[in-house]
DNA sequence: AGCCTCATCTATATCGTTACAAATTTTTCG
DNA sequence: CGAAAAATTTGTAACGATATAGATGAGGCT
């Protein structure tokens, strides 16, 4: 250590310090390129800019210095300077019990993000303080220059919010406010009405549907999908009280339970989630009903996880690998620059 | 915006700008704080670091300050001065189809870094490059503090290059190195070996285990405990062949299925993961084979999951959150400054 | 009084980048 | 050829924080 650094300094000045330095595992930055290429430090930003000013030939040899010592700008001068963070912010509530829905999103999320400067920023949101705190605060402290965010209420005050303050960010699920904003949802009335129709026509005579908690808008979409299917076909209906599709999976398998063994029974459930369809199958076998006979059950899909269930179930796809990689893109154009709303809403179909 | 820019220029000087500024929703800084306090930019950055050469008096005064218009300092100048980026990376590869693997441990990772400065970053590791990239790159770049990796291999090259480097890191799982590093392991030798006993003790007589691919250290640890087992009790065994964990999960169901209809075919399993013991059951299910009887199953459960499977699986909990958190706290332990590298190693007892 | 010490506070420079304005060189053309 | 225009490059300041060294003033001591 201290042999090499003698020999260092006993060589010359400074270029070449810079370079051997640069060499071995010191970061380059542009002032190591100025040196290399005997510009000043703003011309090499420029070129690396590709600011047209800068005569094309510079601006060549820039690159190619700046490739072959592999500088890559400093995120924290560059986020001081000019205020782009290069990070997009993903609000996670630790609480979702969906098996893997963090995991496909964020799959789909650093899909999105490759190759572009931007990083994924993990930020929870703990269930003793409010909702819209994690937002508030990226946005107050500049953490972020997008947020993306899931489980979205009818009248989600993070998105009143964001839109006040004309910042970007995008959605997993739908408003009910009457200012359009950007999102990327799955047809759930859809996926409810259909479902319903799969085992109205399968021969299930008393539909029960396990949905979201109320404040969650997508609960409301599966209620409609599911209340216009039973009402057109005029079956009898029920909607799991007391249960949602984030009670634990125990207390779900409970309530089934009990339920299955009063009178009047469901003959057909609709499950939301895995999880919840997993309930149902625990207690019809826990009461020796035979699913496909006695109980028919159609569930939503997110994962590989229903392929290896037997006997087999009904499901219908929701890809959220595919929602995390729309919402990355959609959020990149935003955080671009302005773009009608409309260019950022993306409904998944059934 | 004129008039009101107007009206306060006919006021008077610089401080109450500052506080109006501040009072709206403009980012304060140190300054701020200096001019509502009348002490210097300098003095106010040392009592919040609540150095001893600030009056007491001061430190507190300037904290109060702080507090009232919610200072928080700006990362990315932080970053700047110090170098310290306050981000702890976990590398993350996509391909992981453990369910919920990923989640869980953020799940965990997020509660150790709770009150703290350090925020997560996700760097994906795409399968196209090599596996080392990330983890220089973050090194190189000084992107994190500290890095989280998982899948760590017998001769692993990122701990090789991380010790050396002596950067702050932690891995999930051990390596076969001499060099002690930092780890948060999962005993799964004996999860293999209790697992071997609980299927023998049931009846087995012929074991299967299906293995991570032979590249990670934890298959080796999972073969030898299950070796050891079987030696010792001396029923017969085979390693499936062909497929591992991380085979696709209809591959592995595919091999199983194939292997159920042979003769001398296994009838006790060993999963690791909770897929691949959904494909066992699966295969049994179409073979009709009855579980618990013509085979049996010893799973690795990771999630609420096998609480809803029926008919009902032996299993084996690993806690991965408790692993995220654990990982964190240890690698904030390492960050804080240099400790003795086995008060940075934990084992999670089956 | 004069000098020193201690406690407390402050000025300056710097991290790496970019906006802005200015300087320099080259080209154009009467 | 020489001035104006165009093309290209450069210097300075700033983003917000902190390390370093230095300044200020109160009090103690001889």
């Amino acid at each position: 250590m201290s042999l090499e650094d003698l020999g260092d300094k006993g060589r010359r000045a400074k270029p070449e310090r810079a370079a051997a330095k640069s060499g071995v595992g010191a970061k380059p930055t542009l002032k190591t390129i100025a040196e290399l290429t005997g510009l000043a430090v703003t011309t090499v930003s420029h070129a690396l800019a590709d600011a047209p000013q800068i005569a094309l030939e510079t601006r060549q040899r820039v690159r190619k210095v700046a490739a072959d010592i592999g500088y890559l700008p400093d995120r924290a001068a560059q986020r001081l300077r000019t205020g782009r963070t290069n990070v997009i912010s993903l609000v996670l509530d630790p609480h979702e019990e969906i098996l893997g829905y963090a995991t496909s999103m964020i799959n789909g999320l650093t899909e999105a993000l490759r190759g572009t400067a931007y990083h994924l920023v993990i930020t929870p949101h703990f269930s003793d303080t409010p909702q819209i705190e994690p937002v508030r605060h990226i946005m107050r402290n500049r953490m972020a220059d997008g947020i993306v965010f899931t489980r979205t209420e009818p009248a989600d005050e993070r998105v009143k919010l964001l839109m006040e303050n004309n910042f970007p960010f995008i959605c997993h699920g739908r408003t009910e406010l009457a200012t359009a904003h950007p999102y990327v949802d799955y047809d759930n009335y859809s996926f409810a009405y259909q479902a319903a129709k799969k085992l109205i026509a399968a021969g299930a005579r008393k539909l029960s549907i396990i949905l979201p908690p109320e404040r969650f808008t997508f609960a409301h979409h599966l209620k409609h999908g599911f209340m216009t299917a039973v009402r057109e076909e005029g079956v009898g209906f029920e909607i799991a009280k007391g249960v949602t599709l984030d009670s634990k999976s125990d207390d779900i398998r409970d309530y089934l339970f009990r339920r299955m063994g009063e009178p009047e029974r469901p003959d057909g459930y609709i499950c939301g989630g895995e999880v919840s369809a997993l309930a149902v199958m625990a207690s019809a076998y826990d009461h020796k009903l035979e699913l496909g006979k006695d109980i028919r059950l159609v569930a939503k899909q997110t994962s590989g996880l229903f392929d290896q269930i037997r006997p087999r179930v009904e499901t219908i796809y929701e890809d959220l690998a595919e929602a995390g990689l729309l919402m990355g893109k959609l959020l990149l154009k935003r955080i671009a620059g302005p773009v009608p709303i409309q260019e950022l809403q993306a409904l998944q179909t059934v």
